[in-house]
DNA sequence: CTTTTGCGCAACCAGGTATTTGCACATATA
DNA sequence: TATATGTGCAAATACCTGGTTGCGCAAAAG
């Protein structure tokens, strides 16, 4: 499995969504991520291990605990792609002004 | 596959993320959507279902052809589910903010 | 009416995915 | 040192995915 890591792809699975949303307020251990879910703990490592290698989680071992935490720089990459989106919905919203705005002026 | 289609899973795929942002500007035909790519128009068409399942994508059946749109309100779900990590982000960013506000203080 | 065009659907296939189970290894603890 | 704990990795498996090919059907064109 040589495939190229996506963040779009890692963000497809729900587990995976819970898991972000999890450790993104604080460090987790894998045990401790897999006590929220209905799942293994090796299904959970699973899960970071394809968070790590695109990015979105960092490791900070500490003793023989691994400690996963969101790396949250990397959640903008969606937000970046949303943007053009937004911009389109912003400027529908604006146009709608525009025609309350002469409807208003009709009015008067 | 009478898989409850999901929006993360529908921009999980490259090909089709290139779809949403194609015809987020103008209503286009799977053959005119799949001239776009290097991929057959059953591909393309594969894809505008998952689209549609997921109501992305609204159709509109004119004569023989059918005109394929983004539903961009959406796109808005996605915008929803940044929300929460974008308010992490803009919390560490004031953070910063008072820092450096510190160390100006300090300095005078 | 016959042919062309635009389309969706079903079958098939190679590759990917999520999960479980079993294992090896390192670090704590007794 | 012996045992328990935390972890990643590998193999097996059932399922999902994205793609192609071939088909049938309806609308337009001849």
């Amino acid at each position: 499995m040589e495939t190229r890591r996506d963040i779009f792809q890692a963000i497809a699975d729900p587990t995976r969504r819970a898991i972000i949303a999890l450790i993104a307020l604080q460090a987790l251990t894998p045990n401790a991520i897999a006590e929220h879910f209905d799942t293994t703990r090796q299904a959970v490592s699973k899960h970071l291990r394809i968070l790590t290698e695109c990015e979105l989680v960092k490791q900070e071992y500490k003793g023989r605990e691994i400690y996963y935490q969101l790396e949250i720089e990397k959640m903008k990459e969606i937000d970046k792609w949303i943007e053009q989106f937004r911009k389109i919905w912003e400027t529908r919203f604006n146009q709608l002004d525009n025609v309350l705005a002469t409807m208003k002026k009709q009015k008067k």
